[in-house]
DNA sequence: ATTTATGCAAATAGTTTGCACACGT
DNA sequence: ACGTGTGCAAACTATTTGCATAAAT
């Protein structure tokens, strides 16, 4: 009964090992935000055997479950869009993708936050959810 | 030399009668928001005989000119995601759409803008291009 | 006449699915 | 033991590409 055990039996999910091994791995990862591939070739890289399917299957899982997030990133260069996932954490936050060097950064804005939901409720609706991604490059400091 | 012609000539594209067709298809289209495969169908209904990969190539070309813009909106509904295209137009907007009808909404936030320019530039990058779209559903006045 | 564009069909990439077997409870 | 989960390979979808032909200048 290990780290991530918990996570799985509230969502409903049977502890198996590939759904234990991917959340730890997801867990621990130094990087934040994984293609199902790169999962796949760190995972069996580290002596586990787990198929690129059950990958997308128990991440298709993790996210129904609210235990992860998917970003699908248009990276602009107009190459198939490839999806990659984050660990949920309680605090919500948007991104910001270089296009030179692929590095994702973080970041949260209330005013931005707040002015959605005016818009959203100005126009009847409501947010069910979002998605900011600001395509960006290095500032030349001319 | 008729209407469109002039925009092609100034974007260096040939003026080829699969790209005058498609221009003015959108141009005049009744729906703003497009996918490939929606002016495939349209089109040849209407007589036209343009293949699905000319449909694809000259949006890309079109999306290079700048004169149309292309949205790769996640639906969320985690189905293949389908890209989509509109016609340029001088004012800058993001979307809204609605998880329950597919409805997309326009708007346009210039604090949202400003902020957003604000917090790139805090971070040492400039923003070379942003979506943002919230996925909203209609207003249940409870 | 020459270059570029187009249609078709085959290729690609990411993701999904069917099925027989293995695992978790 | 029972039902669900998994691996593999085959299927799918949106999009791209190779190539021989057809247009545009």
């Amino acid at each position: 009964m290990s780290k991530g055990t918990k996570e799985l039996r509230e969502a409903g999910l049977k502890v198996t090992q590939p759904r234990v091994t991917i959340l730890r791995f997801l867990e621990q990862a130094q990087q934040k935000h994984l293609t199902a591939d790169d999962i796949y070739r760190h995972l069996n890289e580290d002596g586990a055997d787990i198929g690129l399917a059950t990958i997308y299957r128990v991440l298709a899982q993790f996210e129904a479950a609210q235990l992860i997030h998917k970003h699908v990133f248009d990276d602009g260069s107009g190459r198939p869009a490839q999806a990659c996932y984050e660990l949920a954490v309680d605090d919500h936050h948007d991104h910001m993708v270089c296009v030179e060097t692929g590095e994702v950064v973080e970041f949260y804005d209330p005013a931005i936050e707040a002015r959605q939901e005016e818009i959203a409720k100005a126009h009847g609706y409501e947010i069910v959810d979002h998605a900011l991604v600001m395509y960006v490059r290095k500032r030349t400091q001319s």
